[in-house]
RNA sequence: GCCCGGGUGGCGGAAUAGGUAGACGCAGCGGACUUAAAAUCCGCCGGUGAAUAACUGUACCGGUUCGAGUCCGGUCCCGGGCACCA
């Protein structure tokens, strides 16, 4: 061991250690308990920044303590490598895209070795290979046979002067992020995976994961918005057609004093030639954007078709409105008013002088005065002729029956989650393995002739994807006729990459399937840890995918990740790091300057995992004094006495050596508890480094005094070995063992070391803390009242009271009420 | 706009099941060591206060309770997501 704590030496050093053991291999042993633990893979922009190594490290704490545990532990790493950024690099710095891609992998790998996280990087993989997204292709196929695939008309951002689609992120308050042109909403023919054939499923298991966090299965929950409500129909007056809609109040249904239809409706669309004001909205309305957020914010507007829909009771004829908040592609494109009862629609009839009317009152029989807005709770009728006087939870069943029985709807439970739309007009990502043939219509590749590969060697014209012009690409026979066919240029959206890689890393050398049975031992994933941006997207995907490889025989178990920690952001000066905000600090320089641990423990103790983290150079510095602490009273430990003996005799310790013991222990309980179970791995620090004051403060060189320092140092090296997992490789040797750290056991505290002879109590009047009394261990509760009562100040304060009630709280306090 | 979180000293945070508010670290202040500085070690550190007394204090308003940072109702502010950023 050397005095000076040197990581810029140490850390490569055991970082080679443990690639000349392949310390970190992982292989299907079923005499093992295995634990598979997985972080997020990273997009390859270039550098790491600091949330991944936030995210990496807390992985590698869990894998690395479930090591200690005696698990085989799976711990993988790849990258998630499709995606827009690499097409504005190859844009703007004439590069192809997979070339920068690759290029990225090859630094951020590095960049990840260098920081000693414990992968198997054997098993690493990149989703833009084609080795990898064949299966995905091959998988699409096999859906689209099963049904679960199929092709409709969608809405896309359409930039006009650069001719493309264009993202939510790139559309910058309505107009192109570098064109600057007003965005108009295009609708193109577009593939979907019909995840709401999995609704139910996806909706019910959220009660079935108890280890992933409540809001985010209640984020879920919401998502998927499960209701039950009445599909109802109105006819159009002078015409054959009829419209549809959904509502989960037909209680309201007698309020109804319009109805409202997205401005692409057929309806709006036949009656526009005849109605200048109608046309010149529909013009307008092309320029809503698709963003739900966007939709939601903006002022509603509307104009009268000059179409009247039947009121399917009261048979009465009720303006048709084209209007900017209704969408084509959710839904039917149409909703019925009820102004009286919802606010949107309160608002929307307050602008255009549409009658408000009431038909339900508070059950309360208070008031409600509908000209200051909405009464949007449910209550009783009125106003409603034959269901005057019911409830809103009868009257929904009557007039569901009433419509029912008429023809005129049915009840049905509707979902807000909408079908998955997966594709994408640009180059980088995963073609689409589709043909599409005059004769035959639209065709799956066969499977022998996956993958469909992305030509990589292309230039860019302009913003457009190359392979849309690339005759050798869509050119090609149909599969079943033989006659010249076009493939689909489209490419699959990023998320289904991401949605399958935690089961291909089980059998990533599997080059005759999908995945092989070796996903049998390891899956599902125990623990997944990630950011919480990907609380619904990304993470309800991955659930949707889980279930679609189950039903084909690919995974058992019916969900993927049993466990999810979701990881806070990093930030500096209270904000989120960013380029645009010039607030980033490098990892990379970081390392270089105090060494991976250094930068690893700062990241474990800022915060506990879940909630954002302020990133401080200053607390940085810290972390590393700490180190240094440490390194030193080891040194100091071993330079003076050498290793040594465990104390045999516990119970001749003196009262100082007793009380250390019992510090070390309750550390060790402490720290245990905070990395096995709680996830809290900034106050496991914490109690390590009060522990190391105590140490400090040991003066004691008996046989005894050395004995119980090695015991201290030997379970502070396995406590933190998870966290600073070099310098405790290198401690631990130091301290005279001939195991690695990495399978060292974890310590356990010893009950008979924390058990106290005396407690102290709190003693409180009403509630406010007014002294302390110490108390034998054993003391029953009339003991521990009287010594309450004994003391001084507590007397005083009761001078002149009488005691009401004592309240005793075994082993915490007294509070005395008077 | 809708859904989900969060708000505690100068700062990051702790208080695990309603029971001592501020563990641990950073910054600061005082001291030791040193010719000096750095490093290191020791002590103090929410506010008012002479105080080891007392009062006050966990975004704001109200409630439940012997006791509320923690539970309930309401408000404000900050963050995440909103289906083509990943």
């Amino acid at each position: 061991m050397e005095e000076q704590y040197r990581p810029d030496l140490l850390e490569p050093a055991v970082q080679r250690h443990w690639e000349d053991t392949q310390a970190f291999r992982a292989s299907e042993d079923p005499s093992r308990e295995k634990f598979y633990c997985l972080s997020m893979f990273p997009y390859p922009s270039g550098r790491l920044h600091m949330g991944h190594v936030r995210n990496y490290t807390i992985g590698d704490v869990i894998s690395r303590y479930q090591r200690m545990r005696g698990r085989n532990v799976l711990q993988p790493m790849g990258f998630d490598a499709f995606g827009l950024p690499a097409e504005n690099a190859a844009i703007a710095h004439k590069v192809p895209p997979a070339q920068w891609t690759y290029e990225n992998i090859r630094y951020m790998t590095q960049q990840l070795k260098r920081l000693g996280f414990g992968y198997d990087w054997e098993r690493r993989l990149a989703t833009c290979h084609p080795d990898y997204y064949r299966w995905e292709q091959w998988l699409f196929t096999k859906l689209y046979q099963k049904g679960l695939v199929y092709k409709r008309t969608a809405a896309v951002n359409w930039d006009p002067v650069d001719q493309t689609v264009l993202a939510n992120e790139q559309v910058i308050d309505g107009r192109g992020w570098r064109s600057g042109a007003l965005v108009e909403r295009r609708e193109i023919p577009q593939w979907f995976l019909r995840i709401t054939a999995y609704a139910e499923e996806l909706l019910a298991e959220l009660d079935r994961l108890p280890g992933w966090p409540e809001e985010v299965r209640t984020m879920q929950r919401n998502w998927i918005g499960r209701s039950e409500g009445v599909e109802i129909r109105f006819a159009i007056t002078d015409q054959s057609e009829q419209l549809t809609v959904f509502t989960t109040r037909p209680d309201t249904l007698m309020g109804v004093t319009y109805v409202a239809v997205a401005a692409e409706h057929p309806l709006a669309l036949a009656a526009a030639p005849a109605n200048p004001a109608l046309a010149a909205f529909i013009q307008e309305a092309r320029h809503t954007v698709t963003a739900e957020a966007a939709l939601e914010t903006m002022e509603k507007k509307g104009v009268d078709t000059g179409l009247r829909a039947v009121h399917p009771i009261t048979g009465e004829q009720v303006p048709v409105y084209a209007a900017n908040f209704v969408l084509m592609s959710y839904g039917s494109g149409a909703v019925m008013a009820v102004p009286g009862h919802d606010q949107r629609d309160w608002e929307f009839a307050r602008r255009y002088g549409l009658p408000v009317r009431q038909v339900i009152r508070p059950s309360d029989d208070s008031s409600w005065d509908l000209t200051q807005g909405a009464f949007v709770e449910k209550g009783v009728l009125v106003n409603s002729g034959p269901f005057t006087g019911l409830t809103s939870v009868a009257a929904f069943r009557a007039i569901a029956d009433h419509l029912t029985q008429q023809g005129q709807g049915r009840i049905q439970v509707n979902y807000r989650l909408r079908d998955w739309g997966v594709s994408r007009q640009r180059y980088w990502g995963a073609p689409i393995p589709m043909i599409r043939c005059p004769h035959c219509g639209d065709v799956p590749v066969p499977e022998t002739d996956l993958p469909v590969r992305l030509p990589e060697q292309v230039t860019f014209a302009g913003v457009a994807s190359p392979i849309k012009t690339l005759e050798t690409f869509y050119r090609t026979p149909c599969p079943q006729c033989g006659i010249a066919a076009e493939r689909e240029t489209d490419t699959f959206d990023t998320f289904m990459e991401s949605s399958w890689y935690y089961a291909r890393y089980c059998s990533r050398d599997q080059s005759g399937a999908m995945l092989d049975e070796r996903v049998n031992y390891w899956l599902p994933v125990d623990q997944y840890i990630g950011g919480i941006e990907h609380a619904v997207l990304h993470l309800l995907y991955a659930r949707f995918f889980h279930k679609l490889m189950r039903d084909v025989g690919l995974v058992p178990a019916n969900e993927p990740f049993t466990r999810l920690l979701t990881q806070g952001m990093v930030l500096k000066d209270g904000s989120k790091m960013s380029k645009s905000k010039g607030n980033t600090v490098d990892p990379q320089e970081m390392v270089e300057r105090y060494g991976a641990d250094t930068v690893r423990l700062f990241m474990m103790f800022a915060a506990p995992p879940e909630q954002s983290l302020e990133w401080s150079d200053a607390g940085l510095e810290g972390a590393h004094r700490f180190l240094k602490r440490l390194w030193r009273l080891a040194w100091n430990h071993i330079a003076t006495g050498g290793i040594a003996a465990p104390v045999v005799n516990l119970d001749e310790l003196t009262p100082e050596q007793g009380t250390l013991r019992r510090t070390v222990h309750q550390a060790i309980a402490k720290a245990s508890d905070d990395i096995g179970r709680r996830y809290t791995f900034n106050t496991a620090i914490a109690a390590v480094m009060e522990l190391l004051n105590a140490l400090y403060k040991f003066e004691d060189n008996t046989p005894a005094g050395q004995g119980l320092m090695q015991e201290a140092l030997d379970a502070t090296t396995r406590l933190l070995a998870p966290i600073v997992p070099h310098l405790s490789h290198a401690l631990w040797q130091a301290l005279g063992h001939s195991n690695s750290v990495l399978d060292a056991p974890w310590p356990e505290a010893d009950p008979a070391a924390l058990k106290q002879d005396t407690l102290e109590l709190v003693v409180q009047i009403n509630g406010k803390m007014r002294g302390k009394v110490a108390v034998p261990a054993q003391a029953d509760e009339a003991a521990v009242q009287a010594a309450a009562l004994a003391d001084s100040n507590i007397a005083r304060h009761l001078e002149g009271k009488t005691v009401k009630k004592v309240i005793v709280v075994p082993g915490k306090l007294v509070n005395i009420v008077a």
